[in-house]
DNA sequence: TATTGACTTGGAGCTAACTCTAAGAGATAT
DNA sequence: ATATCTCTTAGAGTTAGCTCCAAGTCAATA
């Protein structure tokens, strides 16, 4: 599989992509003998993987040091489950943030419908 | 109430306070005589407001313009809850990646758990 | 053979959101 | 009066994460 498909199957630039592989947040993608790279099934599981992580905002920093300790093998398997717990527990964190940041636009948006239907004339203009 | 007081009570930093004011992402904060901020209520609420939306991520730019039509009055209204209702749109599609996301994190932490405590020895290293 | 087009690289440039620095003003303690 | 402390400003610097650019290689087509 090309860059261009992969790409397009992902929906990320071929930029990002090649950026990811430098940054060392995939393994190294194999190539083609005149060096173009051609992404197999492993590579493509990679892409999808970190395309996921990214989404939720995990740093190239811990992905890449992800990365590094699989590509040790066995041995670090503990250490992997552990910055992955400690991944989850700052989604947990950023999922509550959102919970709350939601809980006050949801009144907020309620408020200016009542503002608007007329059902509330008295409002007090606050933050 | 001093920046410092304010700075210690909702936990961001004086720069980033004078930041937030000099960006128009609160209203401008009152002065003494000799040109020292001293926040009142309102100003706290407004540092507390945007230290939420700022925590799960609404941008500088759109919390700007949100001010901006607060400080033109109640003709503002619907648009501002159209503004609310864009950002709300982006927080649930936010909460869906995390929540995607952490049943991978969920999945692979058990897994790792099953390899270390010997209850899986047949593993296939895959991202 | 010449051209086209998709790929390659290193490195420069960009944006958002701070973060820091330098220079200075004003209130308070010695 | 002098020193200390907290504040002020404008503006420079930093970081993360891309994004773009120029120059070059290679395979396929006209």
């Amino acid at each position: 599989m090309t860059i261009a498909e992969v790409s397009k199957k992902y929906g990320l630039t071929q930029d990002t992509i090649r950026y990811y592989e430098k940054m060392g947040l995939i393994p190294p993608v194999p190539r083609n003998k005149s060096g173009i790279r051609d992404f197999d099934e492993q590579s493509c599981r990679w892409i999808e993987f970190i395309k996921c992580m990214r989404s939720s905002g995990l740093s190239i920093e811990v992905l890449k040091k992800y990365v590094e300790l699989f590509n040790k093998g066995k041995s670090t398997v503990k250490e992997r489950k552990d910055l992955l717990i400690g991944q989850r527990e700052k989604l947990l964190e950023k999922q509550e943030d959102i919970k709350k940041t939601l809980d006050r636009l949801n009144y907020k948006i309620e408020l200016y419908d009542d503002i608007i239907s007329g059902k509330r004339k008295d409002f007090m203009e606050e933050p």
